[in-house]
DNA sequence: AGCGCATGTTACC
DNA sequence: TGGTAACCCTGCGC
């Protein structure tokens, strides 16, 4: 694959503005902060459509202060919302930085001028805010479908690459093929990875092989090493997360199941079942945890957000709002902001609840 | 393994 | 306002 020019569609230094006043807020984060999700609601001016396309990626800047959001779609565009300071513009800012599917954005939590996307098209990219222009920061022949930073050293950058692979990667290091460290951890692609708050060695990942499975860093000695433990489905899992404590683990699958995992080693399994199956112009369903261990929250088909009990193992409530004309699909829960959730739907559009 | 099909949303008549 | 083409590379079943 050739490396494709970037361009930005938006050229306005505002943003740059934008990014540079959020303060970040070093070593504070909210695990463990119990919402009332029935206080969640959805204002008017929470809404915007930020992108063309279907949104694959929904990320919020990890600072107390912002609510700015970076957004991704299927045809290759990063966007960025700031969604408070939406006065003289929209507080939209569009770029065009890769060809083909979005598959993840990170953002450094210390550092939020450094924003990572990753894509299909085979690339990771590295936003410089400054010079408003996405450098090169990784380039494979196989589509990048997944990536993820350490939890205990933010410049370690894994990324799900190809049929089933996991690689690590410096983004300091200036080499555009600097992949240090490389696994075959599944049969197929991986479509997402996550590391445990609680045990920074612990690995989950989820893949279309059926499997979601949690690694030990420590034990990644071999090609094919073996996974601490194994969750199966009937069918491709969209997603694998450790919840905000580190001692559960939910799984989305297309078999129409959430898998949650729990125990000391994770060795207690049961399935909540969920339909989560969504035709192939929607984004898969992605179950993300709130801001405690108590909800996981999924996308419905009836144009919802479902809140399922974790100690009930069954539905506990159903976000729902009118201005909500699409399947919700790709969410995130701000990470510092408890009750801030961001959703997103196939038709491009973005909605910020609040509490 | 390799096809054909269903699927949801938008944009444009 | 209703009808339809185009989008798109997912999962499943033959």
């Amino acid at each position: 694959m050739s490396d494709s020019s970037t361009s930005c569609l938006v050229d306005d230094k505002k943003l740059l503005r934008n990014i540079m006043a959020i303060k970040s807020n070093e070593g504070c984060c909210t695990v463990n902060h119990c919402v009332d999700v029935k206080a969640m609601k959805l204002d008017e001016r929470n809404i915007a459509r930020v992108l063309p396309g279907r949104i694959t990626e929904v990320k919020f800047f990890p600072a107390g202060d912002t609510r700015m959001l970076a957004v991704g779609n299927n045809c290759g565009n990063v966007g960025f919302w700031n969604n408070i300071d939406s006065d003289e513009d929209n507080g939209i800012y569009v770029y065009h930085p890769h060809s083909g599917l979005i598959s993840g954005i990170s953002i450094h939590p210390y550092s939020l001028s450094k924003v990572i996307s990753s894509c299909y098209d085979g690339y990771i990219r590295l936003l410089d805010v400054e010079k408003e222009s996405f450098g090169l920061a990784y380039s494979s022949e196989y589509p990048i479908f997944s990536i993820c930073r350490a939890n205990d050293n933010m410049n370690s950058l894994f990324i799900g690459e190809g049929y089933g692979s996991v690689g690590s990667l410096d983004i300091r290091s200036s080499s555009v093929n600097n992949s240090s460290m490389s696994w075959s951890l599944h049969q197929e692609q991986i479509y997402t990875i996550d590391f445990n708050s609680q045990n920074t060695n612990l690995m989950a990942t989820s893949s279309k092989d059926d499997t979601a499975c949690i690694w030990d860093l420590r034990k990644l000695h071999h090609l094919h090493p073996q996974s601490l433990k194994t969750v199966t489905h009937k069918g491709p899992v969209n997603s694998a997360y450790f919840s905000p404590s580190g001692n559960l683990l939910a799984t989305t699958s297309e078999d129409d199941n959430i898998g949650l995992v729990s125990g000391t080693n994770y060795d207690v399994e049961s399935m909540i079942y969920h339909s989560n199956y969504t035709s192939r112009f929607i984004s898969s369903f992605r179950g993300i945890w709130g801001w405690d261990d108590s909800y996981i929250m999924v996308g419905n088909k009836k144009k919802g957000v479902d809140i399922i009990s974790t100690e009930k193992k069954q539905l506990y409530y159903t976000l729902a709002n009118r201005e909500i004309n699409a399947i919700p699909c790709r969410f995130d829960a701000h990470p510092m902001l408890p009750g801030v959730l961001a959703i997103s739907t196939a038709g491009g559009r973005v909605f910020v609840w609040d509490i």
